[in-house]
DNA sequence: TCCTCAAGTCATCGATCGGTGACTTACCTG
DNA sequence: CAGGTAAGTCACCGATCGATGACTTGAGGA
């Protein structure tokens, strides 16, 4: 990712690559933590072509952002399967891309803006409770057992890669299973088998 | 909190006031967001006398967040009544010193540096899990269950208040304390009345 | 080959940050 | 009332930040 003196001038790589390293330094470093400086000298160029290509440091944040929700890719298939799924996706998959961490515990770190708690929330409501939604039966509180379920898929990534809590941090996908499937059970009143 | 030409030096009342208001700055607009300036500002001092009394910006940043744990009360009584108690701190309580949020998700937001991780990690550990772990009967996997229910209440704090989730902003604690039951039954097998 | 236009660079600005040391002011004591 | 001491202030430093505009370089077409 260093400057190669003999490399194409390829003005949608370049941008592509800068979007990549902004990626995870606003993921690991938060927005305040990442300069336009740092993304440009990752990439290997001068931090002017930044805002000749994104306008602000604001700009390149929500590129950076907006493709990375294009990468979230939501589980299909049975919706039994779903709460494994989504439990192996937000907190077992390895988000190397984003340093560890899964997107959406990065981008809490960059919440101080008012702007990134609408994009997180509108993230998690569009995407990951959609498909939880499918789970819940009833029309009571239906959307409310929803979140609650997804309070706390998110509660468990939060607790393993930003707390570090102890045996959290060493269980493996195996030992949650059978408390993922009680604790479905006890919320949407229905066998889930995982 | 602005600065009164009558008030008295006073050297305690002046650094109590510097670390309310550090508070408040650190947890609304996390460690980056917040400079001595502000601080010193908010109290109406010179912001040369935050470096004669913390020293720099990180020890008036650990000064104000150690002052901050010892005002976090664990709830006591009976067992039974522990998870609707936590619930109602971490969610419901009305944080005003903290911007409405609990300084647990406050602090979340100035994880960048890894004292701070430790820290949260410290306190979730010694106070809200210990006091959780009474719940937990049986030794196969006592801790994991507690942390478990622990990451789903800190995960419904955090949808509220963090990410804003419509129907979890919504609720009241009357709409929870069922879900709660019976989750708590769940994990720890027994009947938790709420 | 040479010209053109876009990709990329360079120099620099103004603001703000954390931090330092010399200075001034107010309160307490004798 | 006088003077010492601690609380609080002032001026300033070096570094870094986001951002701007003029400049240079390289690749492709006529």
């Amino acid at each position: 990712m260093t400057k190669q003196p003999g490399r194409k001038r390829d003005r949608e790589a370049t941008r592509a690559r800068l979007l990549e390293c902004a990626r995870l330094r606003f993921a690991r470093d938060g927005y305040d933590g990442t300069s336009v400086r740092d993304v440009a000298g990752d990439v290997g160029v001068d931090p002017a072509l930044v805002f000749r290509y994104f306008g602000s440091k604001s700009g390149l944040f929500s590129d950076a952002m907006a493709t990375s929700q294009e990468a979230v890719v939501l589980p299909d298939g049975p919706v039994e399967e779903l709460p494994a799924k989504l439990l192996h996706q937000l907190v077992f998959e390895d988000w190397a891309e984003y340093a560890g961490e899964h997107p959406l515990i990065a981008m809490l770190r960059s919440a101080s803006h008012e702007d990134m708690r609408d994009r997180v929330r509108q993230q998690v409501c569009d995407g990951y409770l959609g498909v939880l939604s499918e789970l819940a039966e009833g029309n009571d509180d239906k959307d409310l057992r929803t979140e609650l379920f997804g309070a706390w898929l998110l509660g468990i990534g939060i607790l393993r890669t930003a707390v570090g809590t102890p045996s959290l941090t060493k269980a493996t996908e195996a030992d949650l299973t059978p408390h993922l499937a009680s604790v479905a059970k006890a919320l949407f009143g229905r066998d889930i088998p995982v």
